[in-house]
DNA sequence: TTGTGTTTTATTGCCTCC
DNA sequence: GGAGGCAATAAAACACAA
């Protein structure tokens, strides 16, 4: 837009006028400027020198827009710089200085401060206010990429306790299961020929699969048993009911691990006997009943973690 | 030198507040 | 309704590797 450009034509004229006078009598140091209470560039027509003070401070005497700085002083290139077509200039380095710290300071910015800070770098109130909402937006990203940063080293010391939790969880399951069986088979020569024609149920399970059960953390067969045991309603006999045909036997079947399945002979057992066998049989102890997706991994990464929230 | 990616300046359109 | 802020975007300026 031709304001903008025009904006630079402008502020920068100013400032090249007062360039062209010589140095401001009485120089005002940048942090001065922002570290005093009072604000002695803000005093009319003489704060319209403060940055060009500020910039003498840093060694130049130009604080004019790069572009112009590069050309010759000529009256030519002054006429030709003033003429050409509408281009972006970037601001001087003094210039974002400058605002940089009147940034620190106060990132929003008021009219009359915007007008004064225009005044003093010999920009447009505009260019002032698009440079300042530019620099929000930035400090906007870097906060944001900063608070990523947290809530991703949050995130990691989250996952690895998670994780610490499940291998505990696992090896905790693993125990339980190794004292089911003891108990089992303690039960089993106690209760001796009662229950010799049903034990086969009972039976220990192969060694291997114990050991992988216990150490892959899987669902082992016979804490399997434990949790249909527990449950109120042993139907887990009942060939008919269709919680026979999933759950956890299906899962584990599903799961390819046929290195001991649990295969119960439904010949004859009565209710009753259930019953018993259960009252008998059944350790005091309750697990949860977790459902696959209390099992279920988070993501594995805090970006994918980010982005999988995210997609709600 | 040139192609390409990044940064900076500026615009546009929408939204909120007074 | 106007002013100002913000998000999205364009485009110029800049940096830099090949």
């Amino acid at each position: 837009m031709a304001a903008c450009g025009g904006g630079g034509f402008n502020s920068n004229l100013s400032v090249l006028i007062q360039s062209q006078r010589g140095p401001c009598a009485a120089s005002q140091p940048l942090e001065a400027f922002f570290l005093s209470g009072t604000s002695p560039t803000f005093l009319g027509s003489r704060s319209v020198m403060s940055f060009a003070d500020v910039h003498q401070a840093n060694g130049s005497t130009r604080p004019f827009l790069r572009s112009y700085d590069h050309e010759d002083n000529g009256d030519d290139d002054l006429d030709e710089y003033f003429h050409q077509p509408e281009k972006k200039r970037r601001l001087t380095v003094d210039q974002v200085q400058f605002l940089e710290k009147s940034f620190e300071v106060e990132n929003k910015l008021e009219p009359e401060r915007k007008i004064q800070l225009a005044k003093d770098l010999g920009l447009q109130p505009r260019q002032v206010a698009i440079w300042f909402q530019n620099r929000r937006a930035r400090w906007k990203t870097k906060q944001l990429e900063k608070d990523y940063e947290v809530l991703e080293s949050s995130y990691d010391g989250l996952k690895a306790d998670y994780d610490n939790l499940l291998k505990e969880k696992e090896r905790l399951k693993a125990e339980v299961n190794l004292l089911t069986n003891e108990l089992l088979l303690k039960e089993k020569e106690k209760g001796g020929s009662e229950l010799s024609d049903k034990d086969a149920f009972y039976q220990e399970p192969p060694a291997k699969a114990m050991a992988d059960s216990a150490s892959e953390g899987e669902v082992s067969t016979v804490a399997s048993k434990q949790e249909d045991i527990s449950s109120d309603k042993s139907d887990m006999f009942d060939s008919e009911s269709p919680h026979y045909a999933d759950g956890v036997h299906s899962s584990l079947l599903e799961a390819g691990d046929s290195s001991y399945v649990f295969q119960p002979d439904q010949s004859d057992l009565s209710q009753d006997e259930e019953d018993n066998l259960s009252k008998s049989l059944l350790p005091p102890l309750v697990f949860p009943k977790l459902e696959d997706d209390d099992y279920s991994d988070p993501p594995a990464s805090f970006e994918d973690h980010a982005i999988w929230c995210w997609s709600y």
